[in-house]
DNA sequence: GAACCGACTGACCGATCGGTCAGTCGGGGA
DNA sequence: TCCCCGACTGACCGATCGGTCAGTCGGTTC
C-alpha cells in the first residue's frame, strides 16, 4: 500500500480516485489527504492537476501495453492461444479494475484527435497482435479464412470489455449465473466463438481442445493463468 | 433544437453537457448558458443539480425501456429475430448516443446499491425479454440447448456496446473496416455467433437475415455452404 | 381593482476549486 | 563551516462552484 516516497502516493491515491470518480470529481485536496500530504506538495510533485492525471494515465497505458506484451508466448493450438488470451485479458481487466475504468471514462470522454493518438500509440500494437494471432489461426485452417479477423477479434474484446463494466449489474440478473466465475465466462465465450469459427463442416464440439472429454475443457483459464506467470 | 418551454430546454442542455462530459465536469452555469435560461431559473425548475441529473436519467430510461419494447414484434425464424434484435439494439445505441454515454458514464460511476436499483428497476426486464427469445430459439430447436442463454446475450450486447463506445479508436485501426457501416457489423456478428449457437450436427442457416438478399454476406454464405457440406 | 400565481431574473452567499508563494527543514558537497 | 537544493508546509489568491433570495413581470381569478 504504502510506498516510500510521497510521489509514489501521490500516484497511487490519484490513480485510485480518479478511476473511481472521474477527473473533474476529485480535487486534489482530496488527493493530497490521501496520500498523506499537503495539498502544496502534491503541486510540487506535479505542476498541474491535468499533469498528475496524464502522468497516471501514462502508467495505465504503459502497464496494459507490458501486461500484453506478455501473451505472445502463442505456439500451441490455435484454440488454446485464443482461450489463453480471452482469460488473460479478462484476468487483467478485473486484476487491475482501477486502470481499467480510467480507460473505458477516457473512452467516453476522448474526441476524435487524442482519440486518434491513444489508438496509434498504445491500443493498436495489441489489437493488431491479436489480430495476427487469428490471421495465422486462418492460415493454418483452424479458423474460417471468409471471417474478418479484426471482427472477431472487437466481439472477443467486447464481450470481455462488457463483462467487466456491467457486472455489478448483471450479477442482480436472475439469468446470469456466470458473473462470480470469469473463468467459466471465458471457457463459455471461447467455445461459442470457436463453434461459429471452425473451419469443419461439422462443428468440431466434438473434437476436444486438449484431448480430453467431449465437455469443453474446464481449465483452459486455469491454463491461461499459469502460463502467464 | 429548441422546445417551447424554458423547462424542457434545460433538460436537453442537461442531457447533451452531462452526456458529454460528465455530471461533476457540467456546471449549472454552463447548462443555463446553453438552454438561454438564467441560472436561477434554472434551479426553479429542478431544486438541486442532482435533481436536474436524475431527470435526466430518468428520460434516459424511459426512452430506452420503450424503445427495446417494440422490439417485440417477433415471430418470425429465429435467425431474423436475431439479427433484428442486434440490429435495432446497435442502431438505438448510435442515435441515441448521448443517452448511451450517460448510462455508460453511470456504469463506471455506481457501486453495488444503486446498481441492484437500476438492474432491477430498467435493464433486467429487456435484459430478461432477450434471454427468453433465446430460450425459445433452444425450445424450438434453433440454438444449440446446452449453452447458458444469458451468456449469449451479454456476448452480443457487449460487442454491440463495445462497438458503439470503442468505434472512436477502432475507426483508427488498420485491420478494422466496419466501424462505418453498423449492418455489416450486425450482420457478421450475427453470423459468427449462429455458427457457434446451432444445433450441432447441422445447423440452422435460415436464408436471407435481412429482407433483400443483398451482397452483403457474399463471404459469410459461402462460408456457410463450405461448412455445410 | 386586488390578490394571487408561476416563470423568471440579478445580485449575492459561503464553500471549495486549482494554483501560488514565501519560507522551513534536513542532508550532502565544498 | 557554509551553502545549496529538493522535499515539504501553511497561508493565501481569484475564480467558480451549487444554491438562495428578494423582487419583477404577465396572466388568471374573484
Amino acid at each position: 500500500m504504502s510506498m516510500g516516497d510521497a510521489r509514489g502516493r501521490i500516484l497511487f491515491a490519484a490513480e485510485e480516485l480518479f478511476s473511481e470518480h472521474g477527473f473533474d470529481a476529485v480535487s486534489m485536496n482530496a488527493i493530497a489527504l490521501r496520500a498523506g500530504a499537503s495539498k502544496a506538495n502534491v503541486f510540487h510533485h506535479f505542476s498541474t492537476k491535468n499533469a498528475l492525471y496524464l502522468a497516471v494515465l501514462l502508467r495505465a497505458r504503459q502497464e496494459a501495453a507490458s501486461h500484453l506484451r506478455s501473451l505472445e508466448h502463442g505456439n500451441g493450438p490455435f484454440a488454446r492461444r485464443l482461450a489463453d488470451f480471452a482469460g488473460s485479458h479478462l484476468a487483467r481487466l478485473l486484476e487491475q479494475k482501477q486502470l481499467s475504468r480510467l480507460i473505458l471514462r477516457e473512452l467516453l470522454t476522448i474526441g476524435p484527435h487524442r482519440a486518434q493518438e491513444l489508438a496509434e500509440h498504445v491500443f493498436e500494437e495489441n489489437f493488431r497482435r491479436f489480430v495476427l494471432i487469428l490471421r495465422a489461426g486462418q492460415g493454418s485452417g483452424e479458423l474460417r479464412p471468409d471471417l474478418d479477423a479484426a471482427m472477431v477479434a472487437t466481439i472477443l474484446l467486447g464481450a470481455n470489455v462488457f463483462f467487466f463494466e456491467a457486472r455489478t449489474l448483471l450479477r442482480h440478473f436472475r439469468d446470469v449465473e456466470f458473473m462470480e466465475k470469469p473463468e467459466q465466462f471465458t471457457e463459455m465465450l471461447v467455445d461459442i466463438l470457436l463453434h461459429g469459427i471452425g473451419p469443419s463442416p461439422h462443428p468440431v464440439r466434438s473434437r476436444p481442445l486438449r484431448g480430453s472429454g467431449s465437455r469443453i475443457n474446464r481449465d483452459t483459464a486455469a491454463a491461461a493463468r499459469r502460463n502467464r506467470k
